[in-house]
RNA sequence: GUGGGCGUAGCUCAGUUGGUUAGAGCGCCAGGUUGUGGUCCUGGAGGCCGCGGGUUCGACCCCCGUCGCUCACCCCA
């Protein structure tokens, strides 16, 4: 007589989201998406799976992204698409093809793949939040691009997150930064961790990052990137950080910071929420990207962006103990009727065609249990219908916020109720 | 890809040295007389004890495998 277990369940490392952790969602996304609105920026929406290259040429063919975690297929025609990894990429690629008017500002909301293992706040299907400027190097768009995300983590109500900031110059001073910093990591070779002694040549940035104690030991008292930075990059720099604390915005230098993607240059950034003890605990991050756009055969054309993830943003809101709702919203009237009279439908579509958020039960249970059905909806009054009200041509209106139980209600003519509820929503 | 932990009702979890009808709380459903919600009382539904195999007279319990979840490494949002 039972039922067999599902045959089938989210896969591994995606899941789904329903009420009322939903609500949080779409809180959050509506919160961005006004913020977002206010600062310029207006929705972009790409497809979620490119052609390959769109990732392979920004990202880097010796990043861990592109190497392991890509979710790559090829479509009947044989055509080689992957799941987008990432926001940035796709946006770039949209703006080289329609060439819109710069600067170009847009935000997103889209699922970004990975195929790796998951664990707190890493999955294979997760959310970013994002917001991109195309056709300007102005570092005032990199201050306010930063200052949107900062915004964003204030408004949400985080308030253990910290900026960290880096420069990584642009291509030029960031080649001869490389030799340089690869000249001192053949001298310490021996000093780093397996992984890095053999492999440092190939991504020598990459060992920066490491956090393994050995490693962080050598690369500390080796050359930083922001030492070197070419007089240009080094204005610029100068001018986002000034820019930054102009506006109030905390900053700390991470002269270590490197991202992983192969196609930042200049500002670097990333958020980092302390409240997180989980290992993973960038809420966001970005930076300039001055190559991409030719890289994905566009004219030459700097743009700046950041991400960040939505599981990871509410991870920490957790962390951090926050509970107030990031969307208010509740039901008006919970119609209870034990007649199961057609008029009774048509009255709740009244009300909900005049904007009355409306619910009602089911399946002609007692009124007692729609009652309980309406008490645990959350609405602030009962429309009750019964027989009597059915032959009254009337409707009892019941507050479900009154301490009073029997007293708080009353008779309201059946023409005339719509209008005493949105008179009494406006009050 | 590598390692640790865990899989018992919708949810959170008990389950005694393996012993026969597997439990609790919450949630859900129905009642507590005549049409009315938060508390309370009563009753009820709901479990291939993740799956497969093994050991045993007997397995939720022990062993092996498998799948899933979870945490960490790596890397990243």
């Amino acid at each position: 007589m039972s039922e067999p277990l599902p045959p089938f369940q989210a896969p591994t490392g995606t899941h789904d989201v329903l009420g009322p952790d939903s609500a949080l969602w779409e809180g959050l996304v509506g919160t961005f998406a006004q913020r977002a609105y206010r600062y310029g920026f207006s929705l972009v929406m790409t497809p979620i799976f490119e052609d390959v290259g769109v990732f392979t040429r920004g990202i880097g063919e010796e990043s861990d992204v592109f190497r392991n975690e890509m979710y790559v297929f090829s479509d009947r025609g044989e055509r080689r698409y992957a799941l987008r990894p990432e926001g940035t990429a796709s946006v770039v690629r949209a703006f080289v093809q329609h060439q819109p008017t710069t600067p170009w500002k847009a935000w997103y909301v889209t699922p970004a793949f990975r195929y790796e293992r998951p664990q707190a706040g890493r999955y294979r299907q997760h959310y970013q939040l994002g917001a991109e400027v195309l056709g300007t190097e102005d570092p005032t768009v990199d201050v306010e691009v930063i200052a949107l995300a900062h915004g964003f983590f204030r408004e949400i109500g985080l308030t253990r997150v910290r900026l960290l900031v880096n420069s990584m110059g642009h291509t030029a001073c960031r080649a001869s930064y490389v030799e340089l910093l690869s000249e001192y990591l053949a001298e310490h070779q021996d000093e780093l961790v397996d992984e890095h002694r053999e492999g440092w040549r190939l991504n020598p940035l990459r060992v920066l990052d490491c956090k393994n104690e050995s490693c962080v030991a050598v690369t500390a008292k080796g050359p930083m990137l922001v030492d070197h930075l070419c007089a240009e990059c080094r204005d610029h720099f100068d001018q986002v950080l000034a820019g930054l604390s102009a506006l109030g915005i905390e900053s700390t230098l991470a002269p270590r910071l490197v991202r992983g993607f192969d196609y930042y240059s200049r500002t670097t950034f990333e958020f980092v929420a302390d409240a997180l003890d989980a290992a993973q605990n960038a809420v966001g991050g970005g930076g300039r990207y001055d190559t991409l756009a030719e890289q994905l055969g566009g004219k030459p054309t700097s743009g700046i962006g950041f991400g960040s993830g939505v599981e990871r943003v509410l991870l920490a809101r957790a962390a951090e103990g926050i509970v107030t709702p990031l969307l208010k919203r509740s039901l008006d009237v919970f119609v209870v009727d034990t007649t199961g009279d057609v008029g009774v439908a048509r009255l709740v579509e009244d009300l909900r065609s005049a904007g009355v958020a409306t619910e009602r039960a089911y399946d002609q249970r007692s009124m007692k249990a729609q009652m309980k059905v309406a008490d645990k909806s959350g609405a602030r009054w009962a429309l009750l219908i019964g027989p009597e009200e059915l032959a009254a041509g009337e409707v009892t209106m019941k507050d479900l916020r009154s301490e009073d139980f029997n007293q708080a209600q009353s008779r309201v003519a059946r023409s005339e109720i719509v209008s005493t509820v949105q008179e009494l929503l406006t009050k």
